[in-house]
DNA sequence: CCTACCGATCGGTAGG
DNA sequence: CCTACCGATCGGTAGG
């Protein structure tokens, strides 16, 4: 709101430092809800990793479901510019290698992946707060794949007999189950597994 | 202990009554903790479940980890004994084929998938109480199906060019994303994913 | 943003 | 197997 840089500073007035507070606490929720999921999670451990008293997080977010809203909204907001860096081009195979790029990106980010094995598994619940935005979430991600396997077959690099629709689903399905995997033993090669899956689909390398 | 059956009546001695009630308690504590996880289940949701009190479910599992160990036991017990039951044969198609078999199974006892889909995300955590068996069960899992592509190689049946340890690692994977895909869906057809995966691996027909 | 509090619920124990 | 209880913790509110 203004163009001098020191006016944002602690001690000025203006929204920074509601909006810095707010990041913090969505950090800290984030974290725990990727280490507990959303059910086992405390306002009051979440408040005092933030720094604060839980009521005062409780001004910040009016409720519990409201902070897991907003959780969410934040890692969409981070993946969708990550995920527009790139310049694979936007045909079918580039699609593909910003997919394997994206499981590269995660191996390195355990809490978004915690985050999202955690509240998926808890989602399926038909009465959790999560459930519309996951079962959204997956029609989405497995609609965008499955259309990048069919760009790829008029691309003419697709294996015959390979179905994009299934593919899609598959592919979406075996990222899933290698996070659990990785998370569980810090070992697994997620983006090997990847590419391999893809490209035992595709006539082209990667 | 004795051989007339009506000495196993309620009235009568013996330790049938117990042995009913643990299984009643167990099938309950699988159903609750499928549905919102170990963490958020408490002891007293599945007494109640039970028809007892929660100090009562306590005189037969003396911890809430305890009954899930217990929990997780019987689970096995069961998988054990339908897994074997089938006549495929032991070579690598033949157990790939059991394996398909078992997710038809799975497709038609969603409280089993449940209780997986939910601890397996949750024990992901190192201080989670089922996380060395969890650790344990995904190693020997991979292993077993690992071992079925190998097998497979040496019929002949292998897809050239395919890693056996990466193809286990990859189905299992697989079938647990397709898990949380059937369970926020209620549509997603896992034993046809499986059965395509696997048939993409290999030079002849399931 | 705080302290102080509400009613509800938790795993586990005492004592029978 | 029960009732009754323990100390701890929960999400949310009152009042400032």
């Amino acid at each position: 709101m203004t163009l001098d840089d020191t006016a944002r500073s602690p001690r000025s007035g203006g929204y920074a430092n509601g909006r810095a507070r707010r990041e913090q606490i969505l950090d800290a929720a984030m974290a725990l809800f990727g280490e507990v999921g959303y059910r086992s999670a405390s306002l009051r451990e979440i408040a005092a990793r933030s720094g604060i008293s839980h009521p005062g997080l409780l001004h910040h977010f009016p409720t519990k479901e409201a902070l897991l809203l907003a959780t969410l909204e934040r890692r969409d907001e981070i993946d969708a510019s990550g995920m527009n860096e790139d310049g694979d081009g936007d045909d079918g195979v580039g699609l593909l290698r910003r997919l394997v790029a994206l499981v590269e990106l995660n191996s390195r980010r355990r809490g978004v992946v915690e985050l999202y094995a955690a509240l998926s598994a808890e989602a399926t619940s038909a009465d959790h707060p999560a459930h519309e935005y996951f079962l959204e979430r997956y029609r989405r991600t497995i609609a965008a794949v499955s259309r990048a396997f069919a760009l790829a077959r008029e691309q003419g690099a697709l294996r015959p007999g390979v179905d994009p629709a299934l593919a899609g689903a598959q592919l979406v399905a075996l990222m899933d189950g290698l996070q659990l995997q990785w998370l569980l033993d810090g070992r697994t090669d997620m983006p090997g597994a990847v590419r391999a899956q893809i490209e035992s689909q595709l006539t082209v390398p990667l």
